[in-house]
DNA sequence: GCAAGGTC
């Protein structure tokens, strides 16, 4: 009997029905001679401190650095503390018993870095010594998963790809614990002060974009602003320099040739550009783009969104939530007028949906190679019965960006007008001649600047015009604005592309900071250790938080980059680097980071 | 009491 393990049980659904395997059992299905099973994620973790000899918090521990890293499982928090997750161990035991009964294993986790550790982890730890071959598949239709069952790999083949995974692990751990311990120990506090790869650069941005924000200081300017009158439709023209000084502009506004100046058409038209623009649809969603509009359009915490969003992968309704992908394949692609067709009488979307149905499909998101682990998130034509108010929200933003996705470009037409009276003005306006995607929503343009005019009236160069009104503005210039959860989330995402080193960039650029499926608990995190707080849609840190950041700001813990060091290392264990070299770098890493969290720690009683 | 990673 061949077992095939994969990462969540509705992989190992999608596998089993393609080989047409239904017979469903505890924990497992079955048909035609083989066994489907599945992990949830990882059901097992490296062991916590205590199981090496390291009980309580202590100095005298420090550095932990365990001689082998053990594992166990994963574990839950009740009231009498963190014990094994009890439905975890059950699929361990379910797990182990089709193994031991395998003549073969197939390993068909997600392809890819944390995959293979999944598998791996419960191999070792069963002991077990079946021979396995791995599935290796990026997209789960029944044709890639065909393709893949007949190309099957030797499993020694992603050895590497393990070693690199449980470097990743042990790296994490080792300087993880190691921080959080020396920083809460020498801190004098009785907080738990936690330090991670991931979370403290994510502080580190919060704080200082925090610091930034609080200590601007904003400049005053000066515009002139005129107000034309077209046959009584009027629009206003800004001058094209801005001012430092409040004269400047005064003498610009005093050389306007307006009518209450006695000018009855001093408004001269020296310019009209009016040019086409194309404005392709977005891409389909991704976690983190969801997540970011489901904050801004419906102030969801990124957390939120996630949960919804699982709920609704529960029931069947969109795909797969946790990715990082914003296309899809040919093969999904294929699928998309009958997926469309599913929503012509859809409430709010019906009609947009049949208008799609009978035009050409935009094709943006379409592209085999951008696909991942998985593909971007799409309903999946399921009929949707009584969601709650906030589950229907998340599914309309994911069926919306669908027929967004696919849509036509918005086609606007941008004009400016340069007028002169006096000195030059210029207005600029946006008119939009085909909405195509911008149908959908039917939203106004959130990147317009205020000072645009929704629409100009027709002028042409030339043309003397009654300038009716003028004003000297006063402005000020505006810090960067404090983070909120969709900001954070796609700083995150694009964590490390301003790193001055090119080959961290590149380590870092398909990655930045965490990972889809960790995003939103980072942020949950640092709100638990009470190092920041929602204040309104914002994210700001506390006192804590602040004074962690002091301590750490200049170490190598708190910079994006790190993770970027690491990622090239890891990449270069995978095509076959030495092990040992990395794991005695990262070891002496943590001694160093351990000494001097013990010292720097006693600062914090004094801020 | 602690990391980051995955998922129900």
């Amino acid at each position: 009997m061949k077992v095939i393990i994969a990462e969540k049980p509705s992989v190992a659904r999608e596998i089993a029905k393609v080989f047409g395997a239904t017979t469903k059992k505890d924990g497992y299905m079955e048909g035609k001679g083989y066994t489907f099973t599945w992990a949830f994620g990882h059901l097992l973790q490296l062991a916590p401190p205590q199981e090496y000899g390291f009980y309580g918090w202590n100095v005298q521990n420090l550095p932990m650095l365990p001689p082998k890293f053990k594992l166990s499982i994963r574990k839950v928090k009740t009231k009498e503390g963190m014990v094994d997750d009890p439905s975890v161990k059950k699929q361990l035991d379910i797990i182990k018993g089709l193994f031991d009964e395998a003549t073969e294993i197939i390993v068909a986790t997600d392809a890819g870095r944390e995959g293979e550790l999944i598998f791996r982890y419960i191999y070792y730890y069963l002991k077990c010594k079946k021979p396995f071959k791995r599935l290796w598949i990026s997209s789960q239709t029944d044709e890639a998963i065909k393709e893949g069952f007949r190309n099957l790999k030797p499993g020694s083949d992603y050895d590497t790809l393990f070693n690199s995974a449980h470097c990743r692990s042990q790296s994490d751990w080792l300087v993880g614990m190691n921080a959080t311990q020396a920083l809460s120990l020498s801190s004098g506090t009785r907080a738990v002060l936690s330090l991670g790869r991931v979370q403290t650069p994510t502080l580190a941005m919060i704080c200082s974009r925090f610091l930034e924000n609080k200590n601007f200081v904003p400049q005053l300017y000066y515009q002139a602003a005129i107000q034309v009158d077209k046959e009584g439709q009027t629009f206003r023209a800004m001058s094209v320099e801005s001012y430092k000084t409040k004269e400047e502009a005064q003498k610009i506004i005093d050389d306007v040739e307006d009518v209450a100046s006695g000018f009855p058409t001093g408004g001269y038209v020296i310019n009209v550009e009016a040019k086409p623009r194309k404005e392709p649809p977005p891409l389909l969603h991704d976690l983190s783009s969801l997540q970011q509009e489901a904050n801004k359009k419906k102030g969801f915490t990124a957390d939120q969104t996630l949960t919804l969003l699982q709920g609704l992968y529960e029931s069947k309704l969109v795909t797969y939530p946790r990715t990082g992908s914003r296309y899809i394949g040919d093969d999904v692609f294929a699928e998309v007028p009958a997926l469309l067709a599913k929503f012509t009488n859809h409430p709010d979307f019906g009609k947009q949906a049949n208008l799609l149905l009978q035009s050409k499909l935009n094709k943006r998101s379409v592209n085999a190679k951008k696909v991942t682990d998985h593909h971007a998130i799409l309903p999946t034509g399921e009929t949707a019965h009584q969601l709650t108010p906030d589950k229907q929200a998340i599914y309309d933003l994911v069926v919306g960006r669908m027929l967004e996705a696919f849509n036509q470009d918005c086609i606007k037409e941008v004009t400016k007008i340069t007028v002169e009276s006096g000195s030059k003005f210029t207005a600029s306006g946006t008119v939009i001649h085909t909405a195509g995607w911008r149908a959908i929503f039917n939203e106004a343009d959130e990147e317009k600047k205020d000072e645009e005019n929704a629409s100009l009236p027709k002028v042409v160069q030339g043309e003397h015009l009654p300038v009716t009104n003028k004003a000297l503005l006063e402005k000020q210039t505006k810090p960067k604005p404090l983070y909120n959860e969709a900001s954070l989330l796609k700083a995150l995402e694009t964590a490390g592309k301003e790193i001055d080193d090119e080959e961290l960039r590149y380590a870092m650029k398909e990655s930045g900071l965490g990972t889809p499926a960790t995003r939103a608990a980072i942020i949950e995190t640092l709100i638990k250790r009470d190092y920041i707080l929602r204040e309104k849609k914002n994210l700001v840190p506390t006192a804590t938080g602040l004074s962690v950041y002091n301590v750490v700001k200049s170490q190598k813990i708190a910079q994006a980059e790190l993770t970027g060091t690491w990622e090239k290392r890891l990449e270069e264990i995978r095509s076959g680097a030495s092990v040992a070299d990395f794991q005695e770098e990262i070891k002496t890493y943590t001694r160093t980071i351990t000494r001097e969290l013990l010292q720097a720690g006693t600062l914090m009683k004094n801020t």
